[in-house]
RNA sequence: UGGGGAUUCGUCUAGCGGUAGGACAACAGACUCUGAAUCUGUAAGCAUAGGUUCGAUUCCUAUAUCCCCAGCCA
């Protein structure tokens, strides 16, 4: 898998402009707004983006934040979207760049196209400048303002930057054409006038461009030759040609791909946002959130996610990929790298009558049975252990292979045991213990006399375990494609059981020295690692459930 | 009802006039010291209707369905 080519329509036109001479060398870009963090979806633009770079010797990725609105950006944005960029495996060398670093030259451009009878002050408020615009089935009506001379123009245009002029009283319009089908060429805004400070320019600026007019100039300004986005801009393209043309710059060229969604999940930025304004989630990187960093603290590999990213492709649909490919692509990857671990979520003691007390076995167990590399680790072995609960059951179904009363079984490169005894409590019923006989030859679980046992079941010792917690996340989203249409409370969308907390889990000693951003399997539960935000403190380890093993025994169990 | 876009197994995707292929999911089986992994197999698709052609998923014409656009958001 991993050495497949990348291949989708817009690699395909890269190769061509290259074949064919129209470019000697390719600059893309990714263009985050500073305005919340980035997503699952984000990710296939990033590695669509800087994949293209990295796939061609002559090619380079520019990462700007797209910082033209104030008042919804800042900097913990900025920081956190770097460095997700990083963690999945990108660099932009010294290529970072600001929309609002190019104030001036955004200024300037809109000066000459004032002076080209191209753009006016318009002075309609809110309002007039809706009601002038025309609807879908009907054309807008040109500005009263709209010809104002270029010299009132100019002086206007100067008033409003020098910070004389009320938010809303004017706004600065390029003069296309009201009657255009595409609203977006109805005298589109190029500045409005806020007075909001921004996080970088602070207070010097008291105009900031739009998008349409600030996006394709810096785009044009850094000399981008291929100008990706999603094709709810695709309505946009004739405004960004009409830009470039009209200011006779460098003409970078847009193309336009289909979003990415994925199932079980909520990817709109302001929902997200909404989420954890609401303290649905923790915060951005809340192990549930489909943001990057959330799903780097669930535990996924950035591998995982740009194996993701290739499978699904870019194409001009609109798509969802399921949830399920995602999670394969991270199985996948750490089914390689993760190394193996005993650990007992929900613990039931199980006491072996003929071990001897107080004796001591270290049994040897491999790190990662996929990866002979690994090495070997020794786990403690005594007369007490606990065992999973759902690994014994009094009265078990039919296929059920697992401990029951009389039956053999294999402890995890241990010994057989077979179960002799169920101790209940008098009062509850509950089952409080399991008394069990090992065989002493079959250590190492193996039995010399070649007899077979159906299951192997997981344990610890109990005098040895450490305790930890455990969260168990599930999908944000119980339903596929779940409705957060306008006026649908959020929360009713949401798994109530996204989360689970296991506070005593009993977990084999050498998971002590567990470091965040390591993968374990807890054999035959899955994919865990150490909580990065609350696992600072040795003495009080949290792992998070990645993601579980696939489980074909509780599939046929719930489909009974 | 204006403009723009999309439509291939459940999902994602290949196909560029000549036997519709892959991945995930599903199902069945083999193997197994993880009911994992691995392996084998099964089922499943060109939105519809016309036309052009020896031959159409591919070209043409309609139709249908879905998505986007009326921010001084990006």
């Amino acid at each position: 898998m991993e050495d497949r080519i990348n291949r989708d329509f817009i690699r395909d036109i890269v190769k061509e402009d290259l074949a064919s001479g129209k470019h000697e060398s390719i600059t893309t870009r990714f263009p985050p707004e500073p305005n919340g963090y980035l997503h699952i979806g984000h990710a296939a633009s990033i590695c669509l983006n800087f994949g293209i770079a990295e796939e061609n010797d002559s090619a380079t990725c520019n990462l700007r934040f797209d910082d033209t609105n104030p008042s919804k950006e800042n900097t913990e944005f900025v920081e956190a979207i770097k460095e997700d960029i990083k963690w999945l495996g990108f660099n932009w060398d010294e290529r970072e760049y600001f929309a609002s670093d190019y104030f001036e030259k955004l200024y300037g451009f809109a000066v000459t196209l004032i002076e080209k009878g191209k753009a006016y002050v318009d002075s309609q408020n809110q309002e007039e400048i809706r009601e002038n615009r025309g609807t879908l089935t009907h054309p807008g009506n040109d500005s009263p303002y709209r010809s104002r001379s270029v010299q009132e123009n100019i002086a206007l245009l100067k008033e409003m930057r020098a910070g004389k002029h009320e938010p809303g009283s004017h706004v600065l319009r390029a003069k296309i054409d009201m009657s255009s089908p595409n609203l977006n060429m109805r005298d589109p805004v190029m500045y409005r006038i806020l007075d909001t400070p921004h996080h970088r320019t602070g207070n010097t600026w008291p105009i900031y461009p739009m998008y349409d007019f600030a996006h394709g100039l810096s785009d044009s300004i850094e000399e981008v030759t291929h100008s990706l986005c999603t094709m709810e801009y695709e309505d946009h393209r004739p405004l960004y040609d009409w830009f470039i043309n009209e200011l006779k710059v460098f003409k970078s060229r847009q193309i336009e791909f289909g979003k990415i969604f994925l199932s079980h999940t909520i990817l709109s930025k302001r929902n997200l946002t909404k989420l954890v304004e609401n303290n649905l989630v923790t915060g951005w990187n809340d192990p549930r959130m489909p943001t990057i960093s959330g799903m780097r603290r669930l535990g996924y590999s950035a591998h995982s996610i740009r194996e993701f990213c290739q499978r699904v492709s870019i194409t001009r649909r609109w798509n969802t990929a399921e949830i399920e490919l995602l999670e394969h692509c991270l199985r996948e990857d750490l089914n390689k790298k993760a190394h193996r671990a005993l650990a007992v979520l929900k613990p039931l003691k199980l006491v072996i009558e003929n071990y001897p007390e107080n004796q001591v076995e270290y049994l040897e167990a491999s790190n990662n049975p996929q990866d002979d590399s690994s090495g070997i680790r020794k786990i403690p072995f005594s007369r007490e252990l606990y065992i999973e609960q759902d690994d014994f059951m009094e009265t078990p179904p039919k296929r059920f292979f697992r401990l029951t009363p009389g039956r053999e079984v294999r402890l995890r490169y241990g010994y057989f045991i077979t179960c002799k005894e169920v101790i209940k409590d008098p009062v509850t019923n509950d089952i409080m213990e399991i008394r069990c006989t090992y065989d002493p030859d079959t250590r190492g679980g193996n039995a010399p006399d070649g007899r077979k046992v159906k299951s192997t079941i997981h344990w610890v010792s109990a005098n040895h375990a450490i305790d930890a917690e455990v969260r168990l996340y599930e999908r944000l989203c119980l339903d596929p494609e779940p409705d957060i249409s306008d006026g649908k409370n959020l929360e009713s969308v949401l798994n109530p059981n996204s989360l689970e907390v296991i506070n005593s889990a009993k977990l084999e000693p050498s998971l002590k020295e567990s470091t965040s951003g390591n993968p374990i399997q807890f054999e035959r539960l899955g994919y865990f690692c150490l909580d990065s935000e609350d696992s600072k403190d040795k003495d009080n380890l949290v792992f998070n459930r990645t993601v579980s093993l696939r489980d074909s025994w509780a599939k046929t169990q719930s489909s009974n």
